[in-house]
RNA sequence: GGCCCCAUCGUCUAAUGGUUAGGACACCACGCUUUCAAUGUGGGAAUCCGGGUUCGAUUCCCGGUGGGGUCACCA
C-alpha cells in the first residue's frame, strides 16, 4: 500500500510553528516511505476566513522547503483540495448517515444548547447534547426543513460501547462511548464541521496515515465512530506531542513568537528551523545535532516520536542557527543579510570590496540575521566620540595614547593598502612593529580598536581595519588623536 | 470538575532488567586575549513518590502525586 499523508491546516493568517512541525513529520514520514504528501485547506469556518491566508501559507511552506504532491495549485486525482469547495460532498455524506440511522437532524437553538450546558455544568454532569431531537420522526424533520427551519446534523454515538483505536506513538487508546457527545457534523449554514470534513476527506483522498497534534486525541473516538458509521477502513493514527511554552502550557502567541513568519523575519535560516523542530519530540538516537532534510527523511521513524510535550528552547535554536550561519558560503550569507541591512538603512561604503572579510566577521558574531550589521556598525556609520577618554586603555595614560596614535597614523600611512585589507597580514605587521617600538600591546591595540570602532566592545582592530581600508583607518586615527589631545 | 494523555539534568534528549545514567543548549571556572564575542579545556546538574514482580527496577505492573490536553454549529 502506498503511503499517503496530509497536512491539513486551517488558513488563519499565519503558520504556527507547531503546525509546521506537524507538516514536517507528515512530510518526513511520507518521503521516507516514498509516499505522497497532500496539502488540504480546512477552511470550513466562514467566520474565521482570512483572505489571502492560503496563498501565504503556501509561500511559507515553499520558503522552508517543504513541498507537497497534491493540493491547491497542483493537480491531483482527489481534488478540489480546498474544503470550502467541497460542501456538496459533505452534505451528501451527512445525509447518507441520516438515512442509515447513524445521524439525525437537530433543530435546537443555540440558546437552548447554552442553557443545557450551563445546567449540566452546575450539576457537574458530563457536558453532552441531551438528544432531544433524536426522537423526531423523519416526516416531522422534512416538514420543518421545508418550512426553512435551521437545523444541524448530529452523529448518533452508539450507547454502551468502548471505542478503541491504535496510535503508532501511544499504543491503544480507549474511551467509553457514553462519555462522547453527539457531535455536530453539518452546521446549519451547510458547512461541515472539522470532524465530518476531515473523516470524509481522509477517506476519499485515500490517506493512509493521519499524523496530527496530540490535542486531537480527545476527538479521535468521534472520528472512529464516524468511520464505523460509514463502514470505512480507518487510517493509522499518530498523535504527536505538543510544542510547549517555557511554563509547559501549549505553545501560544501570548508567550512569545509562534509564527513561522516571525522566526524567518528574525533571520533564522529555514534549514536551521527545520532541523531544530524536527528534533523537538523526535530524535534518531544519535549524538549528531545537525541534519539535512535528506538525512531527516532517511532516518525518520514515527514510532520513535516521543510521547511528552517539548518546550521550545530558543537558546538552542540560536546556537543551531549560528552553526548554520558558519556553514553557509559568504555569498549566501550576504544574500541573506541584504534585506536586513536594507531595513536598517545600512549601506556598504562606495567601492567597498572586502565582502569575504565582512561575512567572516559577522558570521562569527551573530546568532540570527536581524543582528547583522551591529557588530560592524562602524563600517556603515561614522563613529562619534562622546567620551574620548574611552580611547585610553585601562593600564595606559592619555599622554602615552596621544603619542601612540600619532605613531600609528604614520605607521598605517606607510603600509600598502593590500597589507591592511588582509587582517592576518596586518596583525603580523602591527605586532612586529609593537615589538620594535617596545610598546605594550594594550597601549596600542586598545586605542586603535576604539579609534576605528568608537565603541567599548567591537571586533578586533585588525578585522576592523581590513574592513575599513587604508584611507578611513588613517582618517579615524587622526581624528581620535586630535580629539584626545 | 469529567474524560484522555504524559513523567530522565533548568531545557531538548540517549540508554539499560545489572552503566561512573551518555550527548547537546544554557550555566560556572580556567586558558587564549587589546574589549566583546568566537574558540579550547574542565565542572556542577536528572531517572516524581509509594508499593509489587525480580537475585537485581530508573527500566515491567499497580496506586498516588504532578503537569498537560480536551470537553463549540472553531479547527
Amino acid at each position: 500500500m502506498k503511503v499517503r499523508t496530509r497536512f491539513a491546516p486551517s488558513p488563519t493568517g499565519y503558520v504556527h510553528i507547531g503546525n509546521l512541525r506537524t507538516a514536517l513529520y507528515n512530510h518526513l514520514f511520507a518521503r521516507h516511505h516514498k509516499g505522497t504528501v497532500v496539502l488540504r485547506i480546512e477552511d470550513t469556518d466562514r467566520e474565521r476566513h482570512v483572505p489571502g491566508a492560503m496563498e501565504h501559507l503556501i509561500l511559507i511552506l515553499e520558503q522552508v522547503g517543504l513541498d507537497y504532491d497534491e493540493g491547491p495549485g497542483k493537480d491531483g486525482p482527489f481534488g478540489p483540495y480546498i474544503q470550502s469547495e467541497r460542501s456538496a460532498v459533505y452534505q451528501d455524506h451527512a445525509r447518507l448517515l441520516v438515512e442509515k440511522g447513524h445521524a439525525y437532524y437537530c433543530f435546537c437553538s443555540n440558546e437552548r444548547l447554552g442553557a443545557l450546558r450551563a445546567e449540566q455544568k452546575e450539576q457537574k454532569a458530563i457536558s453532552k447534547y441531551d438528544r432531544k431531537c433524536l426522537t423526531l420522526s423523519s416526516a416531522e424533520c422534512d416538514e420543518r426543513l421545508k418550512k426553512g427551519e435551521r437545523a444541524v446534523i448530529r452523529l448518533r454515538i452508539p450507547d454502551n460501547e468502548v471505542i478503541t483505536f491504535e496510535d503508532s506513538i501511544r499504543g491503544t487508546i480507549s474511551v467509553h462511548s457514553n462519555e462522547i457527545d453527539d457531535q455536530v457534523l453539518l452546521k446549519s449554514d451547510g458547512m461541515p464541521t472539522y470532524h465530518l470534513a476531515n473523516v470524509v476527506d481522509d477517506h476519499l483522498m485515500e490517506i493512509t496515515h493521519v499524523i496530527r497534534g496530540e490535542d486531537w486525541i480527545p476527538s479521535t473516538p468521534k472520528h472512529v465512530a464516524l468511520y464505523r458509521a460509514f463502514g470505512w477502513v480507518m487510517p493509522v493514527f499518530a498523535h504527536v506531542p505538543l510544542l510547549l511554552n517555557p511554563d509547559k502550557t501549549k505553545l501560544s502567541k501570548r508567550q512569545g513568537d509562534v509564527s513561522v513568519e516571525d522566526f524567518l523575519a528574525q533571520g533564522y535560516l529555514p534549514q536551521a528551523l527545520i532541523n531544530f523542530i524536527a528534533l523537538l519530540g523526535w530524535n534518531p538516537r544519535s549524538d549528531q545535532e545537525r541534519y539535512t532534510l535528506e538525512e531527516l527523511i532517511e532516518l525518520f521513524d514515527i514510532s520513535k516520536v516521543n510521547k511528552s510535550g517539548a518546550v521550545l528552547n530558543k537558546e538552542k535554536l540560536d546556537w543551531l542557527n549560528h552553526e548554520y550561519l558558519l556553514g553557509i558560503t559568504d555569498k549566501e550569507f550576504i544574500a541573506h543579510a541584504e534585506p536586513f541591512l536594507k531595513s536598517k538603512a545600512y549601506a556598504f561604503p562606495a567601492g567597498f570590496k572586502n565582502f569575504a572579510q565582512w561575512a567572516r566577521v559577522e558570521k562569527q558574531r551573530i546568532k540570527k540575521m536581524n543582528e547583522v550589521g551591529e557588530e560592524t556598525r562602524c563600517l556603515f556609520i561614522e563613529p562619534t566620540f562622546e567620551n574620548p577618554s574611552l580611547l585610553v586603555w585601562k593600564k595606559s595614560t592619555q599622554e602615552k595614547t596621544v603619542v601612540i596614535l600619532a605613531e600609528l597614523e604614520v605607521f598605517f600611512d606607510s603600509l600598502p593598502e593590500h597589507d591592511i585589507l588582509d587582517d592576518k597580514l596586518l596583525e603580523e605587521h602591527i605586532k612586529q612593529w609593537i615589538e620594535e617600538k617596545h610598546f605594550e600591546r594594550g597601549d596600542v591595540l586598545w586605542p586603535l580598536r576604539v579609534a576605528l570602532s568608537g565603541a567599548e566592545r567591537s571586533p578586533g582592530p585588525f578585522e576592523l581595519a581590513a574592513l575599513l581600508g587604508k584611507k578611513v583607518v588613517c582618517g579615524r586615527i587622526h581624528n581620535a588623536r586630535v580629539l584626545l589631545a
